[in-house]
DNA sequence: CGCGGCATTGAAAGGGTTCAATTAGAGTGG
DNA sequence: CCACTCTAATTGAACCCTTTCAATGCCGCG
């Protein structure tokens, strides 16, 4: 996917002198760029050869944004949607005693800042974890492209349902009992999203400090590293500071799978008798079918 | 908002003698229902005295569903977005051992099954936690929809967004340590979002269970329990089984401020250097200034 | 009246947190 | 180039909270 893996020998410039920089090290020149972030949007890859020929020629802006840089800020108002391109973010709120509460991480694809799509405030900071670049989308402009270009709402309806479905499955990572199994899921769940499908498959880097990843699962970053030397014993990875192999995926899959067990029984009907009296579902149908306007 | 709050009265009819049902207990008729479906999406009121002259009309459907029956299952493929109209639902997967994991909470106003969106499977099943009503949008008639009603893709993109955000607060919610900080959080975020903005404030009536409480929260049923009676003797709250009576707000929301304190000192920039050497961002702009076509 | 689910409460055991000390690595400056 | 320093990461030991197991009220329903 995103071929710059090691875009460390590449140097960062001012943002004037940046502007043929990506050519360099990227075999998508800018003609490509719209078309990168709506294949970055929908899963549907628009249909390959596809010129996408409602595809308004509007100014699309990419931003790079320095290890450690915060994109976003909480409570700012928020005129920018953003979708990851390369790197990798984190998203955090900080607490009144100064405590950094991770709550999220964002990989290539996601989308940072929804909130400018309903006008409200930022509701975490996000922080790159490495070098990293994003596109960037004023909220006007972007109704402005939705209303030319179907193929683009389209993308971004794709894009936003499943950020939706990536936010959810922290809960899932969350809902794990045991140390082990949520720094098992965790570690499952970047390998899944990170950003090399190919290449050195089970290898796996991780980007942020062994605090930001406590802080994600509700740990203490003590625990974590306990958790991390656990799983080497038990053989499931390798661990070299932030650099993980996974040695048997198995394993590493029934740690994650320790649940809160066997405490709830197959749960029969709660109200047996209401549910045989009425059924369980019922549809009324408005509009076309009734021509009919109500004074 | 909803006006339905005391629908117990009302009875649960088949399908095909329910249609004028909604007449009786709702002082919005037929016609009224789309706009009321936009309303529950987007948080902007479509200008009031709006008529949505682009609103075609499309057959939209109100489900009834019963309290304990399931909308949505785990794993089925997604023709359907619902946006929950009156009522309250919970996701949840079952695991292997047959342990029920409560996912998330869904109340008046919310989709639900978004997955719709994008054609991936469900990740969770819905079941309603109280009798409930939704609106039922088949992905195509959708689709169909966004393209001829510019309101109606805004309204959704609302909505999504919103939502995402929603979901997200679930991982603030479990982000705190103490049991009884989670169980604030969770009563204070109920509180917010119940449908009876007036009427009687400060009260609230839980529609789940201990267990269910407890899933979500990652507690023990029991654990629970002793939160509860723990926020009792504080004068926090009064608790009569899923009856609840806020007594001290400030209280509770002291409670919920309860975090893993003051590990993180102030945390000085990493690498004071490199930051002064480049700049934390740069910018590139792609498209319309440049018309070059590049080979 | 007894059964089943829900909720509460008690007591013991286990796992995670906390405090504290040590090691390792990276960047700095002599 | 190496000592110095700061931070990240690891490991150890004691404490505490949550879990777990168990027993008891409570209510609706057969």
């Amino acid at each position: 996917m995103t071929t710059d893996a090691k875009h460390a020998p590449t140097f960062w410039m001012p943002a004037e002198s940046v502007v043929d920089a990506p050519a360099a090290d990227s075999e998508a020149p800018r003609t490509d760029s719209l078309q990168d972030l709506l294949r970055l949007l929908g899963s549907t890859p628009v249909s390959a050869g596809d010129d996408l020929p409602d595809l308004p020629d509007l100014p699309l802006a990419t931003l790079r944004v320095r290890a450690d840089a915060a994109l976003l800020h909480e409570g700012a108002p928020s005129p920018m949607l953003y979708v990851v391109q390369s790197g990798s973010f984190k998203g955090l709120r900080t607490l009144e005693d100064g405590y950094e509460q991770v709550l999220s991480i964002a990989q290539p694809g996601e989308l940072l800042g929804c909130e400018a799509l309903h006008g409200g405030l930022r509701r975490c900071s996000v922080v790159a974890l490495e070098d990293a670049t994003v596109y960037a989308l004023p909220a006007a402009e972007l109704r402005a492209l939705a209303r030319r270009s179907p193929a683009f709402t389209e993308a971004l309806r794709h894009g936003l349902s499943r950020q939706l479905a990536r936010t959810a499955e922290v809960a899932d990572i969350l809902s794990a009992v045991a140390s082990d199994a949520r720094l098992s899921r965790f570690i499952l769940w970047l390998a899944a999203r990170a950003p090399l499908p190919c290449g050195a498959p089970s290898r796996l880097q991780l980007r942020m400090s062994r605090r930001d990843i406590a802080s994600l699962l509700g740990l203490a970053h003590e625990t974590v590293s306990r958790s991390f030397t656990l799983l080497s014993e038990e053989g499931c990875l390798r661990v070299h500071n932030r650099d993980i192999e996974i040695l048997d995926l198995q394993a590493l899959r029934e740690r994650a799978r320790n649940t809160r067990g066997s405490l709830a029984e197959p749960t029969a009907q709660r109200n047996p008798a209401r549910a045989a009296a009425r059924p369980a579902m019922s549809v009324t149908w408005w509009g076309s079918p009734v021509s009919a306007v109500a004074a």
